[in-house]
DNA sequence: TGCCAGGCCCTCTTTAGGGCCTT
C-alpha cells in the first residue's frame, strides 16, 4: 500500500476498485482485485478455481498453469481469496467507511464480489466497512446525458474526457483512470445519494436511503 | 471445433428485440 492524501466527499473517504475475473458468467472466479483512495492503493491476486474463459484470457492477458498464474506470460504472486478479501476489508477499514466506487460495478463487480465474501462468510464485516457502494455507469450517463456520447464504457469516457489511453484491463490501472475519471465528472452529493446501494439492496432499483 | 452471461435501457416497444457494459 502506498499512502498520501485520500480522495473524500462529504467526509467520506472514497474507494475505487476493480475486478478481473475468469470471465463474465456468475461461476466466474476473480483473478485480481485492485483498488485506489487518493495516493493509497491495493492490488492483490489470486489463482481461481474457474479456467479462464478465452475472451477473458484475451482481453487480460491472465492465464493459469499448473496452479500458477500468469499475466502476459509473466508468473504473478498469487494470495487465498480469503487473504485477499481480509486484507481489502483492511485496507477499507483504514480508511473509515469509506464508499466504494466502481464502473458497472452494481451488475458485474459487487455480485461477483458478494459470492465470494458469501462464499467464505466475510459479508457482514465487508460491509460494516463501507458506507455504500456507487456504480458509475448510470452515474455518467446521467451526468452526461447531454453530451451525446456513443459509448459510456470506461475505456471510452477516460478517451473522451481527460484525452488519454490508457492500459485497460488491467485492474490497478482501471481503478487509478477511475479516480481520474470520477474527478471531472463531480457527481453532487445529491447524485451520489441517489445512486448508492449496498451488497443487500443492489438487486433493487429503488436508491438506498444514505448519510453522506 | 465451436460455443460460452445477464440485467438494464432504448425504441422502428409495450404480445419484442437488440445493444450496451463488465471479463
Amino acid at each position: 500500500m502506498q499512502s498520501a492524501d485520500v480522495a473524500e466527499e462529504g467526509g467520506r473517504s472514497l474507494v475505487f476498485f476493480d475486478l478481473e475475473t475468469t470471465g463474465l458468467g456468475q461461476s466466474c472466479d476473480i483473478v485480481q482485485l485492485a483498488a485506489v483512495s487518493g495516493g493509497h492503493s491495493f492490488n492483490l491476486y489470486v489463482v481461481p478455481h474457474s479456467p479462464m474463459q478465452r475472451g477473458a484470457t484475451k482481453v487480460t492477458g491472465f492465464r493459469v498453469r499448473r496452479q500458477r498464474l500468469y499475466l502476459h506470460h509473466q508468473r504473478v504472486l498469487t494470495n487465498s481469496l480469503r487473504e485477499v478479501l481480509v486484507s481489502f476489508i483492511a485496507f477499507l477499514q483504514m480508511l473509515g467507511r469509506p464508499l466504494v466506487i466502481g464502473h458497472n460495478s452494481r451488475r458485474f463487480d459487487c455480485p461477483l464480489l458478494a459470492q465470494a465474501l458469501d462464499k467464505l462468510d466475510l459479508r457482514a464485516e465487508f460491509e460494516s466497512a463501507i458506507s455504500g457502494c456507487v456504480d458509475t455507469l448510470p452515474l455518467a450517463r446521467e451526468i452526461l446525458k447531454d453530451h451525446c456520447l456513443q459509448s459510456f464504457r470506461q475505456e471510452n469516457l477516460v478517451k473522451e474526457l481527460l484525452g488519454m489511453n490508457y492500459k485497460a484491463h488491467d485492474a490497478l490501472e482501471d481503478v487509478r483512470a477511475l479516480q481520474a475519471l470520477y474527478s471531472v465528472l463531480q457527481p453532487t452529493p445529491e447524485l451520489v445519494r441517489r445512486h448508492m446501494f449496498t451488497l443487500d439492496t443492489m438487486e433493487n432499483k429503488d436508491p438506498v436511503p444514505a448519510v453522506l
